[in-house]
DNA sequence: GCCAGGATCGTCT
DNA sequence: GACGATCCTGGCG
């Protein structure tokens, strides 16, 4: 389990940094369902693309909270986001976990994605909630804490050395703003 | 395979 | 009252 300060640090950064890393969420005492974390994007209250940007709402204000809490948000009013907040309190800065590689639970994980191909279960910001069970009641859950239901393990697997860097999806704002980075492909 | 359009509702102006 | 940090479906080639 990452500590608090290991979040306390630039969204590009650890954008980077998260690349590789576990997503694990507990199904019960016994079973658990993760993703190794493949894309994700950098957004701050600098920045006109987030959520941030005029600072702290009813919805936004977790992501002014301390850092390694869950943000969660629902998307075109159907579709739930998890984004794990990052930087100092009081910054605004969170990273926008877009995609994973199933590890875990992969028949829970296709049960929640059923009618999907196997490409089809993980490989957007909305699936990734879907498949691992993370709703808006997780919205601030504290990573760090102890015998939390989610959390961001590092299994020893290194961040990509030269992760592929593009522009963020789906946003209108701040386009030129290389913020979204994916590990290499195979 | 590619593209256009619809779903659906909380959030902010 | 308009607009999304999206996903799915159906039509067409």
């Amino acid at each position: 389990m990452l500590a608090r300060s290991w979040f306390e640090r630039d969204a590009p950064v650890v954008a980077v940094d998260l690349l590789n890393k576990l997503l694990v969420v507990d199904e019960g005492s016994d079973a658990q369902v993760s993703g190794r974390i493949v894309e994700t994007e950098a957004y701050r209250s600098d920045d006109p693309a987030s959520h941030s940007y005029n600072g702290p709402t009813p919805r936004s204000s977790v992501m002014f909270g301390p850092p390694g809490v869950l943000y969660v948000y629902l998307s075109y009013g159907i579709h739930s986001c998890v984004n794990v907040v990052v930087g100092a309190i009081g910054d605004g800065q969170a990273v926008l976990v877009r995609a994973v590689d199933p590890v875990d639970g992969l028949q829970v994980i296709r049960a929640r994605r059923a009618g999907r191909g196997d490409r089809d279960l993980t490989n957007g910001p909305g699936k990734v909630c879907a498949a691992l069970g993370i709703a808006l009641a997780d919205n601030g859950t504290d990573l760090t804490g102890p015998g939390v239901r989610i959390r961001v393990v590092d299994d020893g697997t290194p961040s990509p050395a030269n992760p592929v860097v593009g522009p963020r999806v789906g946003i209108t704002k701040a386009v030129d703003t290389l913020w979204r980075f994916r590990t290499p492909p195979r």
